[in-house]
DNA sequence: TGACTTAGTAGCAATTTTGTACTATGATAA
DNA sequence: TTATCATAGTACAAAATTGCTACTAAGTCA
């Protein structure tokens, strides 16, 4: 913080990570390109940074005029500024990560050209992405793995009423390897209390429903 | 990242928080600013970015124009962009937390107005900050501590040559509480070797001389 | 009604963490 | 030259956690 030398050729934008799992797959949205770099090509929802708004507000907003999404779980991520990351100016891009269940995700009425588009795949390579929005994604995906056993994210992916099962399948996802239905249960306990409701309707034991225990 | 609207008013700033540890405390490079928003009063040494420069060259220039130190360890912290924290103009700062032992820091030469604070004594409020920069450290203090259990960061605090003991305490300071010889001696071990060398001259039993283990 | 499939629990073995108590060694001073 | 001091370093048991297996429970479906 020094002397704001007159003017700055420096753009600031806001890019979001929304992260969700549908189909045991970890998805993030993505939206098409309808303008010149990179047209047609998947990126992240991003807006450019007003003068008004705050870096959260901004994130928040790329998230509303994308998905129609309010009040989700939103942090920030990291903040990207290497000198070709855009071909036509100069742009530090502050990145946020977003969590949501897909439940709320399809009842929002997300635009068109909104995607929701598998991270292994991504990560693989197969719909290329632009700008750097690949790489981004691939630090996005590792931070979230590392937040799991330190933090309750992984709430953020079920709805309000959950089983255990299904609680389990997140961390599983996110961390990558299978735990222990025993151990997840006796971890997992003190944080959450049951309705009193069962998931029933499924070709086996019906399971317990959960909610999140306060504090 | 989407329509970059003409000209902007949003200047970007790299600040960093350089962390040594002195005397058991840490401490914290700050600079006493000779300008006009909180003449007098300390700050984060920062840099205002150049098109031309990565964050993190920034934050690498200003490290070495302040202390003249080079190639120290630098991460990226936060990005703080909240809409009152430069009266001047609406700034973003990408924060960057540097770590040194304190021997290179002396060696380094550093400018005048350069000042070793101990970090607890600004938390309490105690010499006042520019800007929103007490802020800042209480984030990073909370970074640095979270970041000692599952990263190699205090290996930055002390020299390459070092005993156990100064690295518990090390270890100590950086978390806030104290820690069973026996125990850390188990959790180190893998990841330091003995250099042959004693530290000798105390009123009591010499300590082995460590460095740290490659790979 | 029995088979199937997943929900949920019991409990032991292995490992890690926590904690205490001891021995070791150079400097210092009588 | 020897006892004392202060910290370095080690041994080991108790407690907690994790890893793992094997069981019982309860709906649906043929």
């Amino acid at each position: 913080m020094k002397n704001n030398s007159s003017h700055q050729k420096i753009s600031v934008a806001v890019d979001v990570l929304l992260f969700t799992i549908e189909d045991d797959k970890l998805k993030i949205v993505l939206v098409k390109r309808k303008e010149k770099p990179f047209k047609g090509s998947f990126a992240l929802p991003g807006v450019a940074l007003r003068e008004s708004e705050t870096l959260k507000e901004a994130a928040e907003r790329s998230v509303r005029e994308r998905t129609g999404l309010k009040n989700i779980f939103l942090e920030q991520l990291y903040t990207f500024g290497e000198l070709e990351r855009d071909p036509r100016s100069r742009t530090v891009s502050v990145t946020y990560y977003a969590l949501t269940d897909p439940g709320k995700l399809d009842a929002s009425g997300a635009d068109d050209g909104v995607s929701l588009i598998s991270v292994d795949e991504i990560l693989k390579g197969d719909p290329e992405l632009a700008f750097d929005h690949r790489g981004i994604i691939e630090y996005g995906r590792n931070r979230l793995g590392g937040k799991v056993n330190y933090s309750d994210i992984a709430f953020e992916f079920v709805p309000e009423e959950f089983t255990l099962p299904q609680l389990q399948r997140v961390y599983e996802i996110l961390l990558g390897e299978n735990l222990y239905k025993a151990n997840f249960r006796k971890m997992i306990s003190p944080l959450v209390e049951e309705t009193g409701n069962m998931l029933t309707g499924m070709a086996h034991r019906p399971s317990k429903l959960y909610r999140r225990k306060e504090v």
